[in-house]
DNA sequence: TTTATTTACGAAACCGGTTTCGTAAATAAC
DNA sequence: GTTATTTACGAAACCGGTTTCGTAAATAAA
């Protein structure tokens, strides 16, 4: 049984091509009687259109790119979940490309958007991307694109964060209230545009409370390797030198219950700890972590919400704007009261 | 600047389409002195060829699809790691499709797969799904599918599972010895591959060591909604009910936790907990898991790895095969000793 | 030297749809 | 009753490549 082609189905029906193909969209130009038989083939016949040919005639595909740095990861699995419910109510197809936080591997994947094999694209971007110029080439060809969670700033397009900055304020916040006066702040890069928010959000949290700032509080991540792991822990090793930390992302809370272990630091005893985090599992940790928990299923589903209305208009036109959803904080025993 | 197209390109190269198009891909009819003009002039231009013409015209996508359950789960989010690796190391596109455990889905994405969007097909069926002509159907219009650890053995294809049935055999093995005679078995559908494997495992290990069976002793999740988690309670309640659990995928761990929490149960004092798992936090629980930990990106790989080199071959062919590579128990805290 | 091969390329069909445009027939407007 | 619209459809161009096939020139074989 050779696949059966619109041809095939047009033969069929006694009727040309190009009135099946505007039938099956249920084009104005078809009565509602031709409609009805070619529907009742469609089915007869099982008769399933490529999905390519379509994509190359109509050029656009009803596919939108979602470029992010890892899925393994609470926040951008739970933001998928966010896209893909949108994506779905709305016909499109979704193709996930992850970066691994390489900033090479983001170039590739964008330019590779060039072909066309997408209609719209979300990113949020690598932590190792520095600049922007493959993002440019990608919106000068006319494919758009919007931004969640980790943003570029200088870009005219839509961007879908939480509030980076007054979660980080008021985690630090809680932290000087709760008697912490050495709080380390740990991070990956940063350049990356949600870091630098949380990391103000945190140096001006300290500086309204009349606490000291010093670089040597902030921990850099680089590649997730021991080193860093090594860096931390010899931070922590000397005696007195924090007394509460402030992870960035959801991946630095593990190092950092690894290291007290370790070290037989006692959380919050010793030290209190709240982390920007997604884990299902933050209740149930020794102790359960404080977390700020970020509306990632939300935020994922806003900014495919925003694609997919832009992608609706003739004029594809995504105004220079930022959409914040703001996290709440859950205070759990990692955190003193 | 209009999109450049193969036709721009051979226009300004002097050349006709097709031998463009060779020299592109590299084709022998073409002198080495020709495919450089074109290699300069795609430079020069920044020639992208377009997607869909490409995939039309060859009749293949170097696509292929991922149907999965589940994102929010550290296994599946492993497996496409895995899968992603070889995928990007063969030069082939990843679309990733969710069923959220919902049947209806699973067959509206395979039926989308007959349209010649994807060239291959690696699949981990949802726990709705009990039947499988929605399977047979993309199979029989030439589609090769691997499946990886939710299988269907009645299938003529290659899976890729880890060693279930021992697993369980040697996790429930695991709980006698360490003196639990009233273990539960905590699973979703009894339909699923693993499922029932686990399941037998779990069973032959209790008659291996004379314990008795109990229907009572398998505690069946449907929708990870409330009643499910009540059920486990009640069950839990009642004094002396159970000492020791397994909980058979990875999302039941959370539960029992809160459970335990709810009821003041000890872990593993009261009662031992082991789970199919691969949460990244598992050692820093409260109490530390035990776990049966599966090689996810392993499994996603030779998932993968199997499909690539069947769909190198001019006549794509797929033995009934079973490739089972073996999960570790990592003995932790929340079982003695 | 003649014939057989190989090399390097182009013309044109093709992939399977979509879209534009033209038009006959039916209906509405004047 | 004549002209303007609308309705319903078909022919053909088109989307942007790939692939088949034909062929002149160059090289090798006989």
């Amino acid at each position: 049984m050779s696949k059966i082609t619109i041809k095939i189905l047009a033969k069929e029906l006694q009727l040309s091509v190009s009135t099946v193909s505007k039938a099956i969209k249920d084009s104005h130009e078809i009565s509602n009687e031709t409609k009805l038989r070619v529907t009742e083939m469609v089915k007869k016949l099982n008769y399933i259109p490529n999905a390519y040919a379509g994509s190359l005639g109509s050029r656009n595909s009803k596919t939108i790119g979602v470029v992010i740095p890892e899925v393994v990861d609470s926040f951008f699995a739970l933001a998928i979940n966010g896209i893909e419910s949108i994506a779905q109510k709305n016909g499109y197809h979704v193709l996930i490309y992850l970066t691994h936080e390489s900033f090479e591997k983001e170039k590739t994947i964008l330019k590779d958007f060039e072909s066309g094999r997408v209609d719209g694209v979300l990113m949020s971007v690598s932590r190792e991307t520095t600049q922007h110029d493959h993002i440019d080439d990608l919106l000068k060809t006319g494919v758009p694109l919007v931004f969640f969670d980790r943003t570029f700033d200088e870009i005219e397009t839509t961007q879908i964060t939480t509030n980076d900055y007054e979660s980080a304020y008021l985690a630090t916040e809680h932290l000087i209230k709760n008697g912490c006066k050495k709080i380390l702040f740990l991070s990956f890069s940063n350049i990356l545009s949600i870091t630098s928010k949380r990391l103000r959000g945190y140096q001006d949290a300290l500086v309204a409370h009349n606490l000291a700032l010093s670089e040597d509080n902030i921990i850099p991540f680089y590649k997730e390797s021991k080193i860093d792991y090594l860096n931390l822990r010899s931070k922590l090793e000397s005696p007195g030198s924090a007394d509460g930390i402030i992870a960035s992302v959801e991946k630095l809370a593990i190092p950092i219950y690894q290291v007290c272990e370790e070290l037989q630091l006692n959380i919050p005893g010793d030290i209190q700890v709240i982390s920007f985090s997604n884990l299902e599992t933050a209740a149930f940790l020794n102790p359960p972590l404080t977390t700020i928990t970020q509306p990632a299923f939300e935020i994922g589903k806003t900014a495919a919400a925003v694609l997919m209305k832009a992608l609706g208009k003739k004029k594809i036109e995504l105004l220079k704007e930022e959409i914040i959803i703001p996290s709440t904080i859950v205070i759990r025993k990692s955190t003193k009261c």
